[in-house]
RNA sequence: GUGGAUGUAGCUCAGGCGGUUAGAGCGCCAGGUUGUGGCCCUGGAGGUCGGGGGUUCAAAUCCCCUCAUUCACCCCA
């Protein structure tokens, strides 16, 4: 079979059985929410450009080749979503949950947009989780985020993460750290990478984690900004390698992480899981203190983190426990057809009925309604998964009654048509 | 955006130096089994050989372009 039209490329199509280790995952994250306190936000799929350009960061790569940006008929630019954490600060401050109990909690969970070349676990349509701590400067709120990114990790069964962590000061001490950090780079400039010398300029940040080898050469002897924190950034950061310790939670400190997006300070975090390949960050995120003051809101410390759901279910796949994809079903009714005999029409609707009762009960069930030789049916209700069969045949019918079979265990016995309800819904309800 | 690899049945893949009707396994449907799933046997359906163009008497096979997937880079979730 062919089709004319595909999906669009870095985009899918999650099909059933594919679709349970979704609504497993999603159910699994929404538990997590409810055990951390998150609760649940959700803001529209598409804002204005500005919200991204000003908050993200106009040299970021995703501000700069990743935006799916686009005028509306009345002439608005706006643009798809790339990340969720601006807009979950805008719709906050719009509506004024400053006021309300601080800090305020929010997680979302829904698709993001970057115009990125596809690869394994990085699309361009993809399904993001993520919480916020907003109102919060404390680096408790910090290591609370980061130890439900690393149970989240530990749920999925997966063995062998990393977490990384690291502080880029605020923008206090990040300017004269900055200063110096471009005198450095700038008298080695000829060593470095084209990309980095354009960097310099636009993000000196950057050019710390480039994974050239001249580069790093460069860097390594770079200024760093652990040198310049000022007395409130360097306490941040020593309480929360302190809190981590205490939880005996282990990390690696890594001087070159300092993350694609212009809103971070202070403290940011990566997990990541190796086996995944090229893609191995599985859970991202940060502090970003002066984010709601660059929206026009008053100061509003943040923290949070996100993740990306496809590369999850990757990993999960790959892990210790892969998530269950089947969905089996407890009943299947089927109906013995023989020769034209008058019964036929009958039984069915017999079946039929009893099939309400089931479902009526919050059994799941199911029939087949094309008819087909009872051996097809039984092989259908075998591919479903049903634990039990109920049939429908002309001895039955003639006693009033039906057989049910355990497809598991494979005995089979005959109930009178009245009392099966009751059975049934003993054995699959009853626990045996 | 840069570089490499790969596109043949629903899935996993053979075939491939050009030569009749393009194959296997799994899956699907039916029968063997007019009352029974899994195991076994038999049969069947299902293909624009990713798409377009070119070379040729002849292209799944050679050439070009394109699309998609994939790996790495860039960067991220």
């Amino acid at each position: 079979m062919v089709c004319l039209i595909k999906a669009p490329r870095g985009t899918n199509d999650i099909l059933p059985p594919e679709t349970n280790k979704w609504a497993y995952l999603e159910a699994l994250l929404r538990r997590l929410s409810n055990t951390y306190n998150f609760q649940e936000i959700r803001t529209p799929i598409f804002e204005y450009t500005e919200l991204f350009t000003r908050t993200v960061g106009e040299t970021t790569d995703i501000v700069q080749k990743e935006m799916y940006t686009f005028e509306d008929k009345g002439g608005r630019l706006l643009t798809l979503r790339p990340e969720g954490t601006a807009p979950v600060v805008r719709a906050f401050l719009e509506h004024g949950l400053d006021s309300k109990a601080l800090p305020a909690k929010l997680f979302y969970l829904g698709p993001m947009f970057r115009y990125e070349k596809p690869q394994a676990g990085r699309y361009r349509q993809f399904m993001q989780y993520g919480v916020e701590i907003l109102g919060s400067p404390s680096p408790y709120s910090d290591v609370e985020v980061i130890q439900m990114g690393v149970k989240i990790a530990e749920e999925l069964g997966l063995l062998g993460t990393t977490l990384f962590i690291n502080t880029i000061g605020c923008p206090e001490c990040r300017k004269e750290y900055r200063e110096d950090l471009v005198e450095y780079l700038k008298d080695q400039i000829s060593d470095l990478c084209p990309d980095c010398r354009s960097r310099i300029d636009t993000n000196p940040l950057r050019v710390l984690d480039c994974k050239n080898p001249e580069c790093r050469k460069v860097t390594q002897d770079a200024p760093s900004v652990h040198d310049y924190l000022c007395d409130e950034c360097e306490a941040h950061w020593e309480t929360l390698k302190t809190i981590l310790t205490s939880l005996g939670m282990e990390y690696t400190v890594d001087p070159t992480l300092v993350r694609g997006l212009d809103y971070y300070t202070r403290t940011v975090f990566e997990i990541k899981w190796p086996p995944l390949g090229a893609q191995d960050t599985i859970v991202g995120g940060g502090r970003y203190d002066g984010l709601a003051e660059q929206l026009g809101g008053s100061h509003i410390p943040g923290v949070g983190f996100a993740l990306g759901m496809e590369r999850l279910l990757l990993a999960s796949d790959k892990g210790e426990k892969p998530i269950d994809a089947t969905c089996p079903i407890d009943c299947f009714i089927v109906v013995a057809v023989g020769e034209d005999d008058g019964f036929s029409d009958d039984m069915y609707i017999r079946g039929f009925q009893l099939l309400q009762d089931l479902r009526s009960s919050g059994i799941s069930c199911d029939f087949d309604p094309l008819r087909r030789s009872m051996r097809a049916q039984m092989k259908h209700a075998d591919r479903a998964g049903a634990q039990y069969t109920i049939i429908f045949g002309e001895e039955e019918f003639r006693n009033s009654a039906v057989s049910v079979r355990s497809m598991k265990h494979g005995w089979q016995k005959q109930i009178a048509l009245d009392h099966v309800l009751g059975f049934v819904k003993g054995e699959i309800l009853g626990g045996t």
